[in-house]
DNA sequence: CCAAAGATTGTCACA
DNA sequence: CAATCTTTGG
């Protein structure tokens, strides 16, 4: 119990308090996952078999660097057995096993959400619908929240609320399109990721035998990031702790950051009604951060009504202040963060991986990722394309996924005219017309696809045939091999990988490599779980690749670099130095959240978890003006800048980092704003750096009405007004001596003369 | 059936 | 802008 002396008094208190329902309100940095940890092992040093306890958490690795750090204090033995995971490994996990139960196979594929939009997009064509109005994300997005709450495709037809909703709405057939889904998803044995808790839930509840035999085995329940929980998780964790009521919940509803993707805040917030004998635990002593940025944070968070009581503090030191920067363009932002970042290394022995750039949406990046480049400052960017969603890849997966469940349609209409072998749309429409008709599934067509009256004609019906032998063939393959020897030898023997060998370009390449990397990959898999039963074998392989993502992959993290993330991406981690870009109105708060409270809401404890990741320096930054879709748009400083308490903000830098930059645009040289001059008390020293102008084309975007300007033919006049948006921009210029004129700012070559 | 040109659309976060 | 979808001509 060494450890014990290691926890401040809440968090010994919620260490010990092992029986019954208990609440962890958890700060950030409040040490909650030293908390969690010792509370796993306190329970295991109590007697309770680690077979007997359920952790759920938010991220594969999470789970995994739990167990790596109990094992540190139970031993290894003990901490392999504790059952640990996401909810959608575990409950993926579950349905294999009892599948026999929901009538589907043991392997069943997992839809993505590319997958599944597909799917939706063909149901919306099959249908005959307006596919303007039943546009698959929104379609997508509906189903998605009903399984989320719970209601299936039956449930959501007869919910007349629901349908009123729909009608409402104008798009009345969703509820058809739902069962049609649910229905095609099951034909060709596949879930998509909802699926995973709503069929969990279900079975549970159909099956009390099966629950109560999962109610003994978890007989301690542990939830982490429990603020993220959705209606359906949150069902399925009360089913299990029925029984025993030991369910612990950790979380921080002040952290609350994915109700878009149908996280019930609630569920915390009201967690007392349904455990009334529910022991809470607060968590505030913040042990990352200086005392400004704690109470930078704290500042911002009370703004928020919808939340529990609780005051983070801490005994850290002052800190500086949070810087504040501005820039002219997203691209001189870019700059500027990268030179401060050049500056602070210099100057503080920091080293890159001791910094952190946060963003609300990827598309920033770019900006953030040229000039560091240009500073040679190594960097990481965390998540945008998956790896796994790279066509090479998914092309590669579907063929290892058709050759697992010969079902599954999606993967099938992929791979099934690539490389191309004479398979075109036209045949592929009147395979799934048959698979309709028959009521087969698409796989069963291929099969009797000579006796089938189809329409196609002989001669593709033997290529359709020559595909089927050949997947055949390969499942031949993966029965007998291990997983890398079948994924090989179907990469190469498919054609796709001498396909991408013979495309010479950049790309080409690329892919080709990336295919290696995922055959690498595999290889691993092989090699490590060789002394698991059956664990080598292609199937199994599938069913991990389906749940993991790139933030699982734990990707050489010792080097040295830069980290770029979105916000979302950074929840539980922490860095020395962390800025946060991009702050501007429509951009962040997003303008999907503006007219919403509870959104915007949702938006703030974003920017709670932003400032909550740093532990010495916090920067914020803006730009006045960024692409967007090409075009260069005006923007505002973002509400929450203002909201930070100014106490603890430092506008020094805002202001002198501004350049005289209409002034200079005329001159021939072009721009020079690489060059900036830093306030002494600052731990920056000028940094001045020699390239390109940072603006691509005109810089049309920057005429503003009142500016003073010279035209070659006109001469001098004065900007009344600006109409219109990128290369359309138009300005109407009162000229001295031709008077009112409009003119296309993209050809008006106008110099400024004053502002 | 296919490649290339043209049109459209979207970018918010993710298991 | 860039990725993706659609149209068009061979």
């Amino acid at each position: 119990m060494e450890y014990l002396k290691q926890l401040n008094e809440p968090q010994a208190l919620a260490v010990q308090t092992i029986e019954g329902p208990v609440m962890i309100i958890a700060g950030a940095g409040s040490g909650k996952t030293r908390v969690l940890t010792y509370r796993i092992a306190y329970l295991i040093e109590h007697g309770v078999d680690p077979f007997n306890i359920l952790a759920l958490t938010f991220t594969n690795k999470a789970a995994k660097e739990m167990k790596e750090r109990i094992a540190k204090v139970v031993g290894t033995t003990e901490a392999r057995n504790l059952y640990m995971g996401t909810f959608h490994s575990v409950f993926s996990k579950i349905l294999r096993a009892e599948h026999e139960k929901i009538g589907f196979p043991a392997n069943f594929t997992i839809y993505d959400s590319d997958d599944s939009k597909n799917l939706i997009k063909t149901i919306v064509i099959e249908m005959g619908l307006d596919d303007k109005m039943y546009k698959p994300n929104i379609v997508q997005h509906k189903i998605s929240s009903a399984k989320n709450s719970l209601i299936n495709s039956i449930a959501y037809k007869m919910n007349q609320e629901i349908q009123m909703d729909d009608l409402e709405a104008r798009r009345p057939k969703i509820g058809s399109i739902y069962e049609k889904y649910t229905n095609r998803c099951f034909k060709a044995s596949a879930m998509d990721f909802d699926d995973l808790l709503l069929k969990t839930y279900e079975l549970f509840h159909k099956h009390p035998e099966v629950l109560h035999k999962y109610q003994h085995r978890f007989k301690f329940v542990m939830v982490d990031e429990f603020q993220d929980t959705n209606s359906a998780q949150y069902a399925i964790i009360k089913q299990l702790s029925a029984l025993y009521q030991n369910i612990c919940v950790v979380g921080d509803d002040a952290q609350s950051i994915y109700a878009f993707r149908g996280a019930d805040i609630g569920n915390i917030l009201n967690f007392k009604k349904d455990y009334p004998e529910l022991k809470t635990y607060k968590l505030e002593q913040n042990y990352r951060s200086t005392k400004n940025i704690v109470s930078a944070a704290n500042s911002v968070i009370g703004k928020n009504k919808n939340q529990l009581e609780k005051s983070v503090w801490t005994s850290n030191s002052d800190g500086n202040k949070i810087q504040v920067i501005k820039a002219i363009t997203d691209n001189e932002e870019g700059n500027f963060v990268a030179q401060s970042i050049f500056g602070y290394r210099q100057n503080n022995q920091a080293a890159n991986k001791d910094f952190a750039i946060l963003y609300r949406t990827n598309i920033q990046s770019r900006a953030m990722e040229e000039a560091l480049r240009r500073l040679n400052i190594p960097y990481r960017v965390y998540g945008g394309l998956s790896f796994y969603q790279r066509r090479e890849i998914k092309d590669i997966l579907c063929y290892l996924r058709l050759c697992v469940n010969h079902n599954d349609e999606e993967a099938l209409k992929r791979i099934i005219n690539y490389p191309t072998r004479g398979i075109g749309k036209s045949t592929l429409d009147k395979i799934i017309i048959a698979s309709a008709e028959h009521d087969i599934s698409v796989w069963e067509v291929l099969e009797s696809i000579k006796t089938l009256d189809t329409g196609i004609s002989p001669s593709v019906a033997k290529k359709v045939d020559e595909f089927k032998q050949m997947i055949t063939g390969f499942e031949t393959v993966v029965q007998q091999k291990n997983a890398f020897d079948a994924a090989s030898f179907i990469a190469s023997n498919s054609g796709l990988l001498k396909d991408l060998f013979n495309d010479k370009t950049p790309e080409g390449v690329n892919r080709y490599d990336n295919v290696q990397e995922l055959l690498n990959g595999i290889k691993e898999f092989t090699v490590n779980s060789t002394n698991h039963k059956d664990g080598n074998a292609l199937p199994r392989y599938m069913e991990d690749i389906a749940l993991i993502t790139d933030a699982d992959k734990d990707e050489d993290d010792e080097k040295d670099r830069v980290t770029l993330m979105t916000i979302h991406a950074s929840k539980g981690l922490e860095f020395p130095y962390v800025f946060v870009v991009g702050l501007e109105e429509n951009l962040f708060p997003s303008q999907l959240s503006i007219n919403s409270r509870d959104e915007l809401e949702e938006e703030r404890r974003l920017f709670y978890v932003a400032i909550t990741r740093a532990m010495i320096q916090l920067t914020f930054s803006y730009a006045q003006s960024r692409f967007k879709y090409g075009n260069l748009i005006h923007s505002d400083p973002s509400r929450f800048l203002h909201e930070v308490d100014e106490n603890y903000l430092d506008f020094s830098n805002a202001g002198s980092m501004q350049r005289t930059f209409l002034g200079k645009k005329t001159e021939s040289e072009g721009l020079n704003l690489n060059s900036y001059s830093i306030p002494a008390h600052s731990h920056l020293k000028k940094v001045s750096i020699a390239s390109k102008s940072t603006i691509k084309g005109d810089p049309v975007g920057l005429f503003k009405a009142g500016l003073e300007v010279q035209h070659a033919r006109f001469g001098k006049g004065k900007i009344v007004s600006i109409d219109g948006n990128g290369d359309n921009k138009m300005a109407t210029i009162q000229f001295e001596k031709d008077g009112p004129k409009k003119l296309l700012l993209k050809f008006a070559k106008l110099q400024v003369i004053r502002d």
